[in-house]
DNA sequence: CTTACCATGTAAGGCGTTACATGATTCA
DNA sequence: TGAATCATGTAACGCCTTACATGGTAAG
């Protein structure tokens, strides 16, 4: 109860989905999730073993001829346990936005400074938008296969929608800035 | 380089704009910045200290006949610092979005139950998005008595257009949680 | 043959939250 | 008189990232 390690529940999740290495887990993390959680691999493995350790998950090492394995599979027990902690209330939703900090506090360096970090913001927002609706297009086609579709849907088309408006604000940030800037000279 | 001690920075871009104690501080960091950044005393008083200890605040205590107050002040040194920080690319924005992340793993528990998370979310952007307008609205009215306005009023902005967008999303995760949900039963 | 990717982990250390500790003042 | 707010800090502890360490395989 005190402890909500929410790695635990992110690789519990996954894990819900399919079976997976910890290799691969890192991998849906960092293209899955990436619009809305991160972790890095010095907190999955760790994670993993604990979540063996307490039985809500097991590990099999899968011995090919090439290369070893290990591919890790919730048990009943996990199950459990992740449904517990997915009805639970939300706790915290947080963003720290390194962009918005830089914008609040931009009248230390000026309007065209500031424009730049708007400017490589949207540059990194428009590439993530064209992933996401890639996303998203295969999504709509196979979304029968599969219950969990439906749910990977919703993210991505959060994703979507947020990212663009991140990129309206943009263009309206742009424009505000531009002003400023002229009347600074 | 190195250290990119965040809180250091959120604390001087406030003292930047105005003498604040670090219980102001947090005052501001829970209602202005509270849209894209937190920190807890256990945080502030800390940095704070390190602040003075490197030159970059000066700390001056008012004793007034009620009450004593620590108020902190940037220096020369200070704004300099802030000032090659703001100019630095952005290193990370992260959101970590207990929401999303329960939405995602959704059908381990269904679409009723998932649903209650995006009416929570629902309600609680709701109300913020009544305080982020009011902060615009007068934001807007005052836009020229000081330049940092501009500044503060992009990032209401930016709270405004996203948190809108959250809640289109809502109406749309709403309706596709309900058709799921008649599917199950 | 060397770069990129697959694959698994550990160690150190930073950063920050929560909880604790304390106490004055203001307002209903 | 009791709750809320103002006000300042510390201690413990937990979580996570970064960097390190290691090595196989695939593709160009």
């Amino acid at each position: 109860m005190a402890n909500t390690k929410k790695i635990d529940f992110v690789i519990l999740g996954l894990l819900s989905h399919e079976d997976l290495s910890g290799y691969e887990i890192k991998r849906r993390i960092d293209t899955t999730l990436k619009y809305f959680w991160g972790a890095s691999y010095g907190s999955i493995y760790p994670a993993l073993a604990d979540l063996v350790k307490n039985g809500f998950a097991v590990k099999q090492v899968i011995e090919s001829s090439e290369r070893n394995k290990a591919l890790y599979s919730i048990t009943e027990e996990g199950h459990k346990h992740l449904s517990i902690w997915l009805e639970d209330p939300i706790e915290k939703d947080e963003l720290r936005y390194e962009t918005m900090l830089k914008i609040f506090f931009g009248n230390e360096i000026g309007a065209l400074k500031t424009m730049k970090h708007v400017e490589a913001f949207e540059d990194k927002i428009a590439i993530e938008l064209i992933n996401l609706e890639k996303s998203k297009d295969i999504l709509d086609s196979i979304q029968d296969i599969d219950d969990t579709h439906l749910y990977y849907l919703l993210t991505a088309e959060f994703g979507i929608k947020t990212y663009k408006s991140y990129l309206e604000w943009c263009i309206l940030a742009k424009d505000k800035l531009r002003k400023r800037s002229l009347k600074d000279d």
